[in-house]
DNA sequence: TAGGCGTGGCT
DNA sequence: TAGCCAAGCCT
């Protein structure tokens, strides 16, 4: 089977445009210093998931100063990494950390995998997760594409106000075409696409004023048109288990002790089989661990 | 492959 | 104000 190659693709002016400008906007975060370690720069991939940078970097500090290495995580409890986790959200995600912490150790000598296939094996390491530790830790440069690039490639070279709702194998293709064919070119293109995604060619306001690529940007040039096609439909949250569920780690986070299933019940009071269905599912995913006498603790 | 999975800041 | 949105992953 053949794959069809994209009609077109970010080429060499929209490259060095990017990349000048990143060499002057981008921000200087902390996992972004040369002497960051692998470890350093996985922690901050994997928190910054859906989650904003401004959230992740304090609780990327505190994680990296208690626990500086894989092996120093997987000696501790995977509660604790999800008490750590704080408020960043989806605490699933620390959980694999600390899964995928264990598998360093007993897999990869204690250290972050180099190889793409041994991270993409890592829980809670997926498509993107995977070629940015490739790419940021060890200059290897795999194609990264994030919510950001795909938005900036929709732009500037689709021609369209945003991407597919879902990765599609065509974006996939696209960016793949727009990488840069010089390896450190490709490193830092990786970097400065998503960072002009974040701080430029934004979702919803888009600062294109002081974009770098207006003059070559597709979309701009189509006379910015509008979305075309069903609105995207954004996520329920009031009354959802996932609300539920929430409460229910939060409360325990913020407890030394194991918690009474009484105390439990105040995360949602008005429902019961609602609360019952959310800690049970809790306990299944292993992010709550039941402790006898009718009391519950995250997992030791 | 569409939907479940947290949280909080911004407009 | 009430959505919208944020460096996705997994099933």
């Amino acid at each position: 089977m053949t794959t069809p190659t994209p009609s077109a693709a970010a080429g060499p002016a929209l490259h060095s445009a990017v990349l000048d400008w990143y060499s002057q906007h981008g921000r200087d975060l902390p996992w972004r210093d040369p002497d960051c370690t692998p470890w350093g720069i996985y922690l901050s991939e994997v928190m910054s998931q859906q989650t904003p940078v401004a959230r992740v970097q304090p609780v990327w500090e505190r994680w990296l100063q208690r626990w500086p290495t894989p092996a120093a995580l997987a000696a501790d409890s995977p509660g604790e990494a999800v008490r750590m986790w704080d408020g960043l959200g989806y605490p699933r995600r620390a959980l694999r950390l600390w899964e995928s912490a264990r598998v360093m150790v007993e897999q990869h000598g204690g250290q972050v995998p180099r190889d793409h296939e041994d991270l993409l094996a890592l829980p809670g390491v997926g498509a993107y997760t995977a070629a940015a530790v490739a790419s940021f830790a060890y200059e290897d440069p795999r194609t990264v594409v994030d919510t950001n690039v795909r938005r900036v490639l929709a732009r500037t070279v689709t021609g369209t106000q945003h991407a597919a709702p879902a990765l599609t194998a065509a974006e996939m293709r696209l960016a793949q075409a727009s990488m840069p064919a010089d390896r450190d070119d490709a490193n830092a293109w990786n970097a400065a696409s998503m960072e002009l995604g974040a701080l430029i060619c934004t979702a919803r306001s888009p600062k294109c004023l002081e974009c770098p690529v207006v003059h070559l940007c597709a979309w701009q040039l189509a006379g910015r048109p509008e979305h075309e096609g069903p609105a995207r439909r954004g996520q329920a949250w009031h009354g959802t288990d996932r609300q539920v569920r929430g409460r229910i780690v939060q409360l325990l986070r913020e407890s030394p002790d194991p918690v009474s299933r009484g105390a439990l019940g105040t995360a949602w009071p008005d429902d019961e089989s609602k609360l019952e269905r959310c800690l049970a599912a809790l306990v299944d995913d292993g992010l709550v661990e039941p402790r006898g006498g009718d009391r519950y603790s995250l997992p030791s």
